[in-house]
DNA sequence: TGAAATGTTGGGGCG
DNA sequence: ACGCCCCAACATTTC
């Protein structure tokens, strides 16, 4: 009789069957294995999936429910409240056991005790599991115990760590026999696509879930991981491996992607320069994590408490709306920003340009940068996303000092130099000769008229760089008092 | 994973 | 031949 009671596969961030440590468990039970999605934004708060990540989600949900299928294994779908909607499934199929994968935001954490309370309660076994992570935030501490806020030693630490075990990705598991009916939701009503169709361009960029997370990985390894060092600082070039949103929904774990950088990029000597280059993103993002568990306030509150003072301006609603959408008038910053709304995503250089500009030249908040981020990056990500933003605001962990100014013309001569990057996202842009293409406001007035430029903000910048840049430093000087 | 201002050096033009 | 100046190139400092 137990042995055909279910046990339960909680699904979240953790999209995946291969190397998914709690579907593992479960199968390795022997019994019939249930999946679950609970679809229950408002657990999260202010951080609820955003429109892009809806997208993602929806489409992500769809290949695992296939991909379990091929397995004997159905996945429901729910509507939250989270608690309530796992323990009444469990009391209705009379599971025996609930598995998962641990989340790490501060959100999730409180979610997760309390249910493993119940469940206990209720006589249901509960097991929670690393499904996301190379090293989990508490396994790591600095000499006098304290969490890492500095990088370069918090990745030496964790590399010994992970290369001393550096745990092999799981197979996929076995066919399940058994038959468990329990019907949930269609993923229709889970609403998360957008009402207005807006996702065309998320589509012809994409493929979300396990299958094309792999088919990016392995397209990564062959394609681009070589010269990876240099390239990746050059938005026109596809040098990056375009991992983030497929780690993000853990279609794909960090732990696959380590092994298969080591099986193809590993002489024997070691990694190669560029394959250690990739990995030490990958440690970035445990970076995130370890300073998310250890700072959970810190999606709205600076790390650094002098911040708090700081005189950050009100944001003009209008310069806001120009910073997202892309016309600002500064070539390579609207072309980061329309890459974002278009593609779902933005190239990191860009990030920093673009994040540079609104908390330091424009010197609005940092949370309205990582607020619009999170609406229309496909990698949304609390902990990536939240130690992104500090790190270029200056408020966070190892951060760049508030006087480092990205300057959009410096940086986008240096780093698109044929001003592909922008011709790309920028089309009103497309004519305008090498030399002008990030400071097109220097043509002549005849060419610019010309070239359609007359009265656009690429004659006349919404910000001007050289006094927003005085204004920054002048209001960091006062910073703290 | 800066930029701009300031300082230093050394080659070459030129009286 | 020499000193002087200019200035590009590079280094250092400051924010």
């Amino acid at each position: 009789m137990s042995t055909r009671s279910p046990h339960i596969v909680w699904f979240r961030r953790d999209l995946r069957v291969r190397d998914n440590p709690a579907l593992t468990a479960a199968c390795a039970d022997g019994g019939p294995v249930l999946a679950v999605y609970v679809h229950s934004p408002r657990d999260a708060g202010p951080w609820g999936p955003g429109g892009a990540s809806r997208w993602w989600l929806h489409h992500s949900l769809a290949a695992l429910t296939s991909d379990l299928n091929r397995l004997g294994i159905p996945l429901l779908l729910l509507r939250g409240p989270t608690r309530s909607a796992l323990l009444s499934l469990c009391s209705r199929v009379q599971a025996r056991a609930v598995s998962w994968n641990r989340r790490y935001e501060p959100g999730s954490i409180e979610v997760d005790k309390r249910l493993k309370a119940q469940l206990a309660a209720q006589g249901v076994v509960a097991q929670s599991f690393n499904g996301s992570l190379l090293i989990e935030p508490w396994q790591i501490t600095t000499g006098v115990g304290s969490p890492y806020r500095v990088f370069t030693p918090f990745w030496r630490k964790a590399q010994t760590l992970v290369q001393a075990e550096p745990g092999l990705p799981a197979p996929e598991p076995r066919r399940n026999h058994f038959v468990v009916d329990a019907p949930g939701l269609t993923l229709e009503s889970l609403k998360l696509l957008p009402r207005i169709p807006w996702a065309g361009g998320l589509a012809a960029t994409w493929q979300p879930g396990e299958a094309g997370a792999h088919s990016r990985l392995e397209r990564f390894l062959v394609e681009s991981i070589q010269g990876y060092r240099e390239g990746r600082d050059y938005p026109q070039k596809q040098s990056t491996s375009g991992l983030s949103p497929h780690l993000a929904f853990g279609e794909v774990s960090p732990r696959q992607v380590l092994a298969a950088v080591h099986a193809h990029w590993n002489s024997g000597m070691g990694l190669t320069p560029d394959a250690d280059f990739f990995v030490r993103e990958l440690f970035w993002r445990e970076f995130s994590y370890h300073l998310l568990f250890h700072f959970p306030n810190t999606p709205t509150e600076n790390l650094n408490a002098d911040f708090d003072t700081f005189a950050w301006r009100q944001p003009d609603p209008v310069l806001l709306k120009a910073w997202q959408q892309g016309r600002t008038g500064l070539p390579i910053v609207d072309a980061g920003m329309r890459e974002l709304w278009k593609t779902g995503t933005m190239h990191n250089r860009v990030r920093m340009l673009v994040a540079s500009v609104l908390t330091k030249n424009l010197r609005y908040h940092w949370l309205h940068g990582a607020r619009w981020f999170w609406d229309t990056l496909v990698d949304a990500d609390l902990a990536n996303n939240t130690q992104g933003w500090q790190w270029t605001a200056g408020t966070g962990a190892d951060a760049a000092p508030y006087f480092r100014i990205f300057n959009p013309v410096t940086q986008g001569e240096r780093f698109d130099p044929e001003g592909g990057y922008v011709r790309r996202f920028v089309p009103e842009l497309a004519e305008v000769p090498t030399r002008f293409i990030h400071q097109p406001w220097l043509l002549p007035p005849a060419e610019q008229a010309r070239l359609g430029l007359a009265g656009t903000p690429y004659v006349r910048p919404l910000i001007d760089l050289a006094s927003s840049r005085t204004e920054a430093l002048a209001a960091y000087k006062t910073r703290g008092d």
